[in-house]
DNA sequence: CTGTTAGCGCATTCAA
DNA sequence: TTGAATGCGCTAACAG
């Protein structure tokens, strides 16, 4: 019931030549673009003879011989966070406009699996790695044998190319809409920060954008990795209990420092019947789908994925190609998505 | 400033095979587990030889020679959509699980791109592939080089394994609670359903549960594939208001064939101001972790994705292992995750 | 148990 | 312009 018997096995590069009668080479030289230095009449031999056996070229024939093979990978830490999936699809976008296939590897906030798989892709010949790491120290010291473009985060002594959110610029933003609409107690709530560049560089800036305003208390806390656990849940509630409860007299509101994390603020607060920007305000880091719908819209950060990915791949095949300009941040401004989560029902500033 | 020098080209077999003193095949064996076709001494050299070169075999080149390259692809038609994720994340799984990696290919809604990409694929040597069509008929008439597994949907004049929901039974589940908690007029929305299998299935289910209620009235719409346009979105208001009015003095409530679309009707709920389930109730299938926090809870079927992913692969990889046994669908129940979008403040039944 | 040999499908010398 | 020959790194006969 299969769609076509296709008893035949795949045809290769000879089938085609011995079809129109040329020799393998020029087969070859049609496929990879060299008109030039073939006559019209071969041209169109080869031409038709692909066209009746459905010829495409073997992928791996050809990776083999010239060591390049059309794939880059991905290597994400957590691919149930949005913020990945969004550069993925720019990612892909660009893979398809240029010709390349994407290989999706998840780490899993394993180090161990991110050596794994950094082992694994040099053995598949990937072209180039977009790679989100775990944390600056990856415990892979072999060199990579392709070039490398971070995402998010840097590496402790890898140069490499990097895009990401300009954090400094973004939390900026962040802290300050916070204290223009007269929230006076904030909290950051973090995942964990050591060895992650973008969320050192928000906590820093929280930090002294707050001991700038001597009237606002700026509280950090770092939390574990969230598990969907209801152990976790319930510890975030507390400690947000803690903090609604230290400030009676102000106005308080949560940053939160990734999208993931504020779907189980949310969540938390909702367990606490603080829900309520009236209560405490709630402004995070990605701006998700769903953030314009939790609640009565929560206000985000919302970095540009979509073009950090399509970015990333033109910067990624620039390397390919031979470029050797010295390592480049790019750093995409966040823009503040202002929603009901952080405003204030009389102008009490 | 890279980590490490590396002037050294690869390793090869060979490399290997030279150091520790033995032919390439025992090297070759050795890559293969066949160890009892090896003395110890020459398996401990080996072991030795590899270690000091950091070897690892060239897997393009493995594919080229067997035909097989431990890649198998995932190909959808949305990769926004979190129910694709979801799985996908299953899949990553089982692929990481059993030495495979996964190629992530997004359609993109395109019957052209799902050509392309079906095309290329078989030159990857890709061993199996796990296929999210776009609709039933796929326009490509060559036979697949490998394996397939169908994801939620079936595909016409193809017969092959499939993993999905057992949309009768979701369907059911989904309108019997709302009809039991009292709703008496019920909006079925749905993308677009032609050749759409689950989408009929789940259609169909609720027209003929509501047609064994005589009380109760059902309607279905179909609306265009939403973007995220403003249009469509006005559009979805506009649509959702005319039911509202149709029915006055009725309970109403609305099912959602997905969870983008739900995310949509929220959307629209809120603009209209009919976010609440005393206005108009609300349920949908598919349950992505923002269910919970949407509104004060979003009622909906949650599909065992990971599970489903992770089953996917495994039949997959019998097939790939030749496994000839006839197709069988594979249908997992949905589980009803009641939350506050369709409770009644009255039991008013 | 072990090694030699011969390709897998293709791109690249090199000659013609 | 064209094509024959060579080898990318590996595995699978086939001998020993």
């Amino acid at each position: 019931m299969n769609s076509l018997a296709s008893t035949h096995k795949k045809p290769t590069i000879s089938d085609v030549a011995k079809l129109a009668k040329v020799g393998k080479t020029s087969v070859s030289r049609y496929l990879n673009g060299e008109f030039d230095a073939l006559s019209e009449r071969i041209k169109a031999q080869i031409e038709l003879a692909i066209n009746i056996l459905d010829y495409r070229p073997n992928q791996m024939a050809r990776s083999l011989k010239r060591g390049s093979s059309k794939l880059i990978a991905y290597l994400i830490p957590d691919i149930t966070n949005p913020y990945s999936v969004e550069v993925m699809q720019g990612l892909e976008k660009a893979c398809q406009d240029n010709g390349y296939t994407l290989l999706v590897c998840n780490t899993n906030r394993s180090l161990e699996k991110e050596h794994y798989y950094l082992q694994l892709l040099s053995s598949y010949s990937v072209e180039g790695l977009v790679f989100h790491p775990i944390r600056s120290h990856v415990n892979s010291l072999t060199a990579y044998p392709y070039p490398v473009v971070l995402v998010d985060r840097k590496i402790e002594n890898f140069s490499a190319d990097r895009v990401g959110l300009d954090n400094i610029q973004a939390a900026t933003l962040a802290t300050m809409h916070l204290i223009d609409n007269g929230f006076d107690a904030i909290l950051f709530i973090s995942e964990p920060i050591v060895g992650i560049s973008s969320r050192l560089d928000r906590v820093n800036t929280f930090k002294s954008v707050v001991a700038n305003h001597h009237n606002v208390s700026g509280d950090v806390i770092e939390i574990t990795e969230q598990t969907d656990s209801e152990h976790d849940r319930a510890l975030l509630a507390t400690q947000i209990a803690q903090f609604y409860d230290a400030y009676p007299t102000k106005r308080k509101a949560i940053i939160s420092i990734n999208g993931s994390l504020t779907l189980e603020i949310a969540l938390a607060l909702k367990m606490l019947n603080l829900a309520n920007s009236q209560e405490v305000g709630l402004l995070g880091f990605d701006d998700p789908k769903w953030a314009a719908v939790v609640g009565d819209g929560i206000t985000s950060i919302k970095q540009p994925t979509y073009r950090m990915g399509y970015a990333t791949f033109e910067l990624l095949l620039k390397r390919i190609n031979g470029y050797q300009g010295k390592p480049q941040d790019i750093l995409f401004a966040g823009e503040l998505i202002i929603r009901s989560s952080t405003q204030s029902l009389s102008s009490d500033r």
